[in-house]
DNA sequence: ATGACCTTTTTAAAAGGA
């Protein structure tokens, strides 16, 4: 099985590129974030012609989750329990969604951004990668056996030689104590990072800022990531990082990170 | 060439992104 995750900056402006990918990668999970569309606005057409299965949960044009799977998808979950929410009228946003598809459980997490170390997102970023990590402890926990994917955008760099330069990023988000902190803790709970097993090298990043070169100067960051629970772990097989995506014209400003899982021991 | 922001919505100008 062939899971992937990848932040698509807009499902609307991008469908044709996801069709492609699907299809040249043989992608049988795709977990999408910034689909930036309300659940009726996604265009499921195309994807329901291609053989997926659709789940999505947005609410606006800020944030929005999607799962396509040609291998099942049940059990759908928009946002985890008790989802830190945001905002004057605090509100739960479009951020996490969980499926099991093909005996794994599968959650698309746009972690928030953060915006500055003293603004609210900030203290709400850390709050909610703390709540989803009480979760990803306890899932383990019932159930030693789960296969547990947290796959997304983890607004996190948790190295220094994971942002093209870090005098550029001192004092800013993704970077600073706690966040890395608040990443790790998921490895301290059991899960692993299985793209840093598969892919250690430096500047081997995800994404890389529309402006001033940015690509073609590989000055990126790495801030997609795929955590797996322990039982799902040993069945990763490889981990690809798929850098032409960024290519041409009409690019989101991040790219897939692609996992090969053992099919042999998961049962749908 | 891998190329000089992009996407969305109250269709102009602003917000969010990282």
């Amino acid at each position: 099985m062939r899971l992937a995750t990848w932040n698509i900056n807009s499902i609307r402006a991008r469908a044709d590129r996801a069709l492609a990918f699907l299809e040249r990668e043989d992608i049988d999970v795709l977990a999408l974030q910034e689909t930036k569309c309300k659940d009726a606005q996604f265009p499921r057409e195309a994807f329901e012609a291609a053989g997926y299965e659709i789940a999505t949960f947005g609410f606006s044009q800020w944030n929005g989750v999607a799962i396509l799977s040609r291998v099942g998808l049940d059990d759908v979950e928009p946002g985890f329990v008790e989802q830190p929410p945001f905002g004057e009228v605090p509100a739960v946003e479009a951020r996490a969604l969980g499926a099991t598809c093909g005996g794994v459980r599968v959650w698309s997490l746009y972690v928030p951004h953060g915006r500055a170390l003293d603004n609210p997102h900030y203290a709400y970023k850390l709050a909610w990668l703390e709540r989803l990590r009480q979760h990803a402890v306890d899932w383990v926990a019932a159930d030693p056996q789960a296969k547990v994917a947290l796959v997304g955008d983890w607004n996190v760099a948790p190295l220094d030689t994971d942002v093209w330069d870090m005098a550029v990023f001192e004092g800013q988000t993704h970077v600073s104590a706690p966040e890395r902190a608040a990443f790790a803790a998921f490895a301290e709970a059991g899960y692993t990072e299985v793209s840093r097993e598969f892919i250690p090298d430096e500047r081997k990043y995800t994404y890389w800022d529309y402006q001033q070169l940015r690509f073609p100067k590989n000055e990126g960051l790495r801030i997609d990531f795929a955590y797996t629970s322990p039982a799902l772990t040993p069945l990763v097989k490889g981990v690809k990082i798929d850098r032409d995506e960024r290519k041409g014209k009409g690019a989101s400003d991040h790219v897939p990170v692609i996992l090969d899982i053992d099919d042999s021991q998961v049962s749908a």
